[in-house]
DNA sequence: TTGTTGACTTAGAACTTTATAT
DNA sequence: ATATAAAGTTCTAAGTCAACAA
């Protein structure tokens, strides 16, 4: 790799990494080219595809268009694609008895290693799917492979360069026990006594947990002053009024952005300086600032700064006009900044210790309140200031100016006894509101996108915590009813109603996958989707059931992923697939994830597709905790922690930016795995010297080290010399040095350039062994020696090979959203309560902080 | 029924501080 | 000691989801 893309910023280098998709630019360029942008883009709804309800045969697939109010398509399709029925679907189906859940809740699918292939195989097979066969303990359902390159060969096809993993896996049918399998009405009683019996548990585990607050550990006095008093996780109110969050809110109010201080470094257009007006200045400053990040380079970002750029320079009659971006050169003002940076850079101890000063200042007046009188934490108390919007991926709006915020736009909430904060000298509040039905202190309307920004609470706040808890309750409650609902599901993959059944197969994707909802999205919004939104050019199946996807997601990072799937959902995407089958139509093209959402509230209060998310990451980590080693080294548990994470992570297609350098490392690594094929390359011509007969009985002898091109062989051998004779010469020095200490006499120079020579001979022997292929034994060799060293090699270069693969997948994934949103943090408190963790291993000090109220639970404590 | 908006959580980038290698 | 990388923190964009309006 150039110095040029490690010097990249990071933003730069991700950027690359969405672009270095072929495949997905090509969708989704297609996809919006081909949508009639009318208005605000909601796609057009689709001609729905339905199921004849009348009809028996419940796989029949006879599909009529019944689009009669629908938008005609402006593309045609082959009339043959239309009515085509599927004998394989219908012959399937065989009755309502198959279900197929999963019995033992667990693990996503994108988990779960296949324990037992032959299980495996056995469930898969169908007349096993019937309702009779009640298998007590649940077989492993889940099989994930390695590789999909080998069996599925469509994964290459989608798949950049970039080895992102691709991973397989496969979620098995599962015979339930016939008493277990009755969903609906009674299920439905049973549940709402189950959530009864919880609630009063949940009490019980809360009670233990103020118990044992007073003897558990003192983690270090560190920062509890006064945590009695904040400790609102031990005296939680019964039936508090949910839509009160407050009584009593009294804060300083926000904090605006030092007015602009003109620095009159002059931008340059058409070859020559240019005088700007001060509000001006500012924003060639924005842009300049940016000169050579991604952002500055990408063409909507500066067609949209501009456009903003220039209407204001002519509304300060810049003279010459500004009218041509191309004319337009920052590089002074870049300079500026570059500079001003390295300034800041080097302040003086006194200066560093003033700024830290006057941000604690700040931080004094803006950054605490007082809510129900307990001293809370501010989170976001600086509004936010002028700039160019930064959206991501291929966001219309990225790169226009964002305003500065005037105190007239902006709204404070606190309580009607509270004092009203001053607004800065000249300017009086937008409102003034004591809504204690809200959390927010502060609020106002952005220009750029015309949404509302909020001041919240920092994250360790009572108020956060709390609907932390609650979060993770709900997930917990879900762990207990979702083995029904995966029946339920399950069962609804064969519903006779095109709805039923897309809303069954969203929720398996939602469940297995962890995807995200999907809900729709505008036209002035970067093109991403989620389970609801997808669109047929996301999904690819393979038979038998096998499926790719590949779309972008939330913040425009790419989901890739190839898994085998239910039967049943094969089934219903080709379905679903087969009518319209038009690139830009949504897959799901009946369901909107608020009648998904309005189900599955049904299904369980409180339960929304996110709460999967959150379920399937918590279980997953504490499922994988159980890989700790028991008496290993506190690092040794570390590991194992961090691994669980990354599955997690992983999971939810938690993504970062490759690090600077990190090509430089991973090439690193490449050159070490190639040095030891270099040794094993000789070795194996070794054998050939002592045992030229071999060369039939083991071809393998003759064959090529893949990736060892001449070039580098040589260039490696020439390093190695060096490196020789460094080494000699280092010893030769170190040896005289300790002579002279000894008071004996030095050795001659000559003996070190006889040392050397021999170097030189090697380097001979070396060429030449290049030259004609042939490496003459050394001595002693034989050819078991020369095996063994083989074999040595080759468990080494699969060791470094597997360093490589771990240290590739860890530079892009972020281990840092799943711990923060997604994990309990309870899981965490009691693992290390029971590996004798020290907590601030695990937990930075804001996380520590943002999860108190999780750190008081014993070691057997269970998600 | 659909579209819109408000309020909140979740997300990666960008920036700052600290640890580690040279 | 200084440079570099990694860890930690801040920032704000981009989701989710429900309430409300039309």
């Amino acid at each position: 790799m150039s110095s040029d893309s490690e010097d990249m910023p990071l933003a730069k280098r991700k950027e690359l990494q969405r672009a270095n998709n072929p495949s997905t630019d090509d969708n989704i360029d297609s996809g919006s080219d081909s949508d009639t942008p009318l208005g605000k883009r909601k796609r057009p709804a689709v001609r729905k595809r339905v199921l004849d309800d009348d009809d028996d045969d419940d796989d029949a697939d006879t599909l009529s268009s019944s689009d009669s109010g629908a938008p005609a398509l402006k593309r045609t399709r082959p009339a043959a694609a239309k009515r085509k029925s599927y004998k394989d679907d219908s012959s399937d189906s065989d009755g309502e008895g198959d279900f197929r859940g999963s019995s033992d809740s667990d693990v996503p699918l994108a988990k779960k290693k296949a324990a037992d292939s032959k299980n495996t195989k056995n469930n898969g097979s169908k007349t096993n799917g019937t309702n009779g066969t009640s298998r007590t303990k649940p077989a492993p359902k889940y099989k994930e492979e390695s590789s999909s390159d080998s069996d599925a060969p469509l994964a290459k096809k989608a798949a950049s360069k970039k080895t992102t993993s691709v991973i397989k896996t496969k979620v098995k049918s599962e015979p339930v026990s016939s008493s277990k399998s009755k969903l609906s009405s009674s299920t439905t009683k049973k549940r709402g006594k189950e959530e009864a019996d919880d609630k009063s548990k949940i009490k019980k585990v809360k009670k233990e947990e103020v118990d044992d607050k007073a003897k558990v550990k003192k983690v270090k006095k560190e920062e509890n002053e006064d945590e009695e008093a904040d400790a609102w996780w031990l005296n939680q109110k019964e039936n508090e009024d949910e839509s009160v969050k407050w009584t009593s809110l009294k804060h300083n109010g926000v904090y605006f952005p030092p007015e602009y201080v003109p620095h009159g470094v002059k931008m340059k257009y058409d070859g020559k300086s240019i005088t700007l007006a001060p509000a001006v200045e500012e924003v060639a400053g924005f842009f300049g600032a940016l000169l050579f990040t991604e952002h500055a380079e990408n063409p909507t970002f500066q067609e949209n700064f501009f456009k903003d750029f220039s209407k204001l320079a002519k509304a300060h009659k810049t003279s010459p006009e500004i009218t041509s971006f191309k004319k337009c050169d920052f590089t002074p003002m870049y300079e500026y900044y570059q500079a001003e940076r390295e300034k800041r850079k080097n302040m003086t101890k006194d200066q560093k210790e003033a700024a830290k000063e006057e941000k604690m200042a700040l931080d004094e007046m803006y950054g605490t309140c007082y809510l129900d009188g307990r001293k809370e934490k501010v989170g976001n108390f600086r509004i936010e200031p002028p700039g160019l919007f930064r959206g991501r991926g291929k966001h219309p709006k990225t790169g226009c100016l964002k305003l500065r915020v005037q105190p007239e736009q902006v709204s404070l909430n606190l309580s009607k006894d509270a004092p009203v904060p001053k607004a800065p000298a000249g300017h009086k509040w937008g409102a003034i509101v004591h809504d204690d039905t809200k959390t927010w202190l502060a609020t106002w309307k952005e220009n750029v996108n015309d949404s509302t920004k909020y001041v919240f609470l920092a994250a360790g706040s009572s108020l956060k915590g709390q609907s932390d808890l609650k979060k993770f309750e709900t997930a917990r409650g879900l762990k207990k009813e979702i083995d029904w609902i995966r029946r339920g599901y399950m069962t609804d993959l064969k519903d006779k109603k095109m709805f039923i059944r897309q809303r069954a197969t969203a929720m398996y994707l939602i469940d297995r996958l962890a995807l995200r909802a999907g809900n729709e999205k505008g036209e002035d919004e970067a093109d991403t989707v989620g389970c609801c939104s997808l669109r047929f050019e996301h999904v690819t199946l393979e038979k038998p059931n096998i499926m790719h996807l590949d779309f972008l997601g939330k913040d425009s990072i790419r989901y890739q992923k190839t898994v085998e799937v239910d039967e049943q959902v094969f089934k219903n995407i080709r379905l679903f697939k087969r009518e319209p089958a038009q690139e830009g139509d949504d897959l799901f093209d009946r369901l909107k994830t608020s009648e998904l959402n309005k189900h599955l509230q049904n299904l369980m209060k409180g339960l929304t597709a996110k709460v999967f998310r959150t379920y399937n990451a918590s279980f997953t980590f504490q499922d994988q905790l159980r890989k700790t080693p028991k008496d290993g080294t506190v690092a040794e548990k570390l590991l194992a922690y961090n691994r669980a994470n990354r599955d997690v992570a992983i999971l939810c297609n938690h993504q970062r930016a490759v690090s600077k350098g990190h090509a430089g490392q991973i090439g690193k690594i490449e050159d070490k795995v190639r040095a030891y094929k270099y040794q094993r390359m000789k070795q194996k011509k070794m054998i050939l010297s002592l045992e030229p007969k071999l060369k039939k009985k083991r071809p393998e002898l003759l064959e090529p080290e893949s990736d060892l091109e001449d070039d580098w062989v040589e260039e490696h051998e020439t390093q190695l010399m060096e490196k020789e004779r460094e080494r000699i010469k280092a010893k030769f020095e170190k040896d005289n040095l300790k002579r002279k200490e000894n008071k004996e006499k030095p050795m001659p120079a000559g003996e070190l350039k006889d040392l050397l020579k021999e170097v030189d001979v090697r380097a001979k022997e070396l060429a030449k062994e290049r030259r004609t292929g042939v490496v003459p034994p050394t001595r002693g060799a034989t050819v078991e020696k020369c095996n063994a060293q083989i074999l040595k090699l080759d468990e080494r270069i699969a060791a470094t090979r597997l360093t490589l693969t771990d240290k590739e997948e860890n530079k892009q994934t972020a281990l840092g959203t799943s711990k923060i949103n997604y994990i309990d943090p309870r899981i965490s408190a009691a693992w290390c309560e029971k590996h004798d963790v020290p907590l601030d291993k695990i937990f930075t000090k804001t996380l520590r902080d943002k999860f108190k109220w999780a750190m008081t639970v014993d070691a057997g404590w269970e998600f």
